[in-house]
DNA sequence: TATGAATGAGGATTCATTCAT
DNA sequence: TATGAATGAATCCTCATTCAT
């Protein structure tokens, strides 16, 4: 199966996703992703193994972008533990904003018998490795107090998630972000005394 | 069609919502349902309409069950702000814990278009005004610092969503609840010194 | 089954020749008829044995009272056979009038293995007779000119419901009347010179 | 969903035809109309959009074949009215001797709320215009006599389908086409003396 | 006898998938 | 490679029929 266009494939995954966010699957017809897709029916099949599997591909393709899009906005330059805190932050309301229903669909994932199970946790543990390794570096440099930053770096996507979910459009992003910054460094904040 | 038996129609809400809950509805089948409530298919439809307001019913009970049952915890009897904030987040826990699927089934709701949106808009409102009072009331008693308790409001549940997600066995949930109890305990900490 | 109430048996009958008058059998509901007759839905198999005979049953019944109607006006008292076929035209007219659909549904039996053929048979023949009788009764006074009374006594249903069809309330029953008997006296009508 | 094969809808429209003239609608199933047209089920849906358009296709269609029929036939040639009456009389006995169950289906389409009034309607109306017409031109050129041809023109199909009806085999076809004709000119023929 | 809640066989319909072109 | 007409397995839903009351 080796693609002869590559950029055919895009386009159908692009054309799903917006289905696929809109609507459960059971409403989204193949022949609807064939159509936004400005492709047939039939072509689908030579890009996707079936139904299931151009869904999988779909959130599969939206999580891995959004981690590596992390990944390179914190690498690009070594940076203080605070400052990247709150790149990872930004980055995550940035994506989720554009991509609504990406971090949704990826719960709906175990029941499909089919998903690559060790595809995805990799990329889900690179992701909660990547915020890890930032708590602990703030802890190890002392701007962080942190018991478990494992369980910590599990709290922030769902906390963004759950600060956009719905209504979206009538938060202020930018107000938002400063909220959502300042409620995660205080909670992460050294305090004087003892704990 | 008038319910003559409510406990009827309980089962069949229980059975349906452990088999939804482990797969995503188009591999639910109703016969399955039936089977696992223990009666016969077509009683299905003298209690529900379609497959669709079954499991949105599903979803919109074990949603109101959680919203009362945290009301009726914290109204009880009058608490201090930090003790009704730990109380309602124990009571998230231990119902995400019993119930793993139905809060994320509930973020799959748009794109139903059947759904009674009024009656699930005042469901979720119910619960952010919940928190949020729990929040002002720590606010203006000195207890608690935060310019939007609002927001605030709406992060709790997806906190405590995402640190439950998935791998919810694996987790210790006495040290994962006090964790969490820390960590938005601080984030509400009121600092020395301005803010 | 000896039937208890005879007249509850009447007014299911009732009930049920009202809607299927109106729709095709499988639209007609059984519990439609049995709220029409108000009574429930099980009581409608005490008094017949499925759907099916309940239909049967009524258009045999509403073809049956037909005929009696007309056998009973007939045999009132001996007449001229002009006087009796008139008679016969009159009490066809409105039966059908009053009974729009009646003659209809007895033209979809084939098909309807269930049927009891030999009684059917029976009261279709008994009208047959009744008619030929009468133009027979004609001819052999002269008065009617036919070489096939019994082909002529199949037409004058035929003849009636034709005309009656569809838009019945559109024409104007008194004139309808006029013109059909004029058009079967007149084919019946001896003529001058050979035939 | 583009028609791309006139003749297979044909082929089913001729199987569904079969079908539907021996047994009532609701004993067809379209599992036999598909094996019956040598199709797969689906393929129907792409044809018809339900059960219930196929049949009144079915019924629409074999009308229409009549009134088309009988209309060609006539119009082939002008002719004295006399030959056009016996004409349409015998190519109505012949299309019902053919079609046994059409003309019958026609008659419970009131109550199939789907039907496309306006077109059956039309047609319905050609067909009593033509026979009308004959009738009118014969009443002009003083060869009929009858005061109102509309409604003779509505009695001739109901007299030939009676005639017909139920047990056509037994019948012999030339004795019968000979004896209708016969009645029917009688009924309009011109009287001596005056009306 | 009368009821109507419960049933489940039955069948229309959908739609992912195939394959001839 | 690309297509979309054809397919039929899969499943929701209906409704005649039953039966406990």
């Amino acid at each position: 199966m080796q693609m002869m266009d590559e950029q055919k494939r895009l386009n159908i995954l692009a054309a799903a996703a917006k289905l696929f966010a809109d609507r459960p699957f059971h409403k989204v017809l193949l022949s609807d992703v064939a159509e936004a897709a400005g492709v047939g029916k039939g072509t689908l099949y030579i890009y996707f193994k079936s139904k299931e599997d151009l869904y999988l591909s779909v959130v599969y393709d939206g999580f891995a972008r959004l981690v590596d899009r992390l990944r390179s906005q914190i690498d690009e330059d070594a940076r203080e533990p605070v400052e990247s805190l709150e790149l990872a932050v930004r980055e995550f309301i940035y994506f989720i904003y554009q991509n609504p229903h990406l971090y949704e669909l990826m719960h709906t994932l175990p029941g499909w018998k089919a998903v690559d199970r060790p595809k995805w946790d990799a990329k889900r543990m690179e992701l909660r490795a990547l915020l890890e390794s930032i708590i602990s570096q703030g802890v190890l440099q002392g701007c962080f107090a942190d018991s478990n930053p494992r369980l910590t770096a599990r709290y922030i996507p769902g906390l963004v998630r759950a600060a956009l979910f719905e209504d979206i459009k009538s938060v202020d992003r930018q107000m938002l972000t400063d909220h959502i910054l300042h409620f995660v460094k205080s909670a992460l904040a050294v305090k004087e005394g003892l704990d």
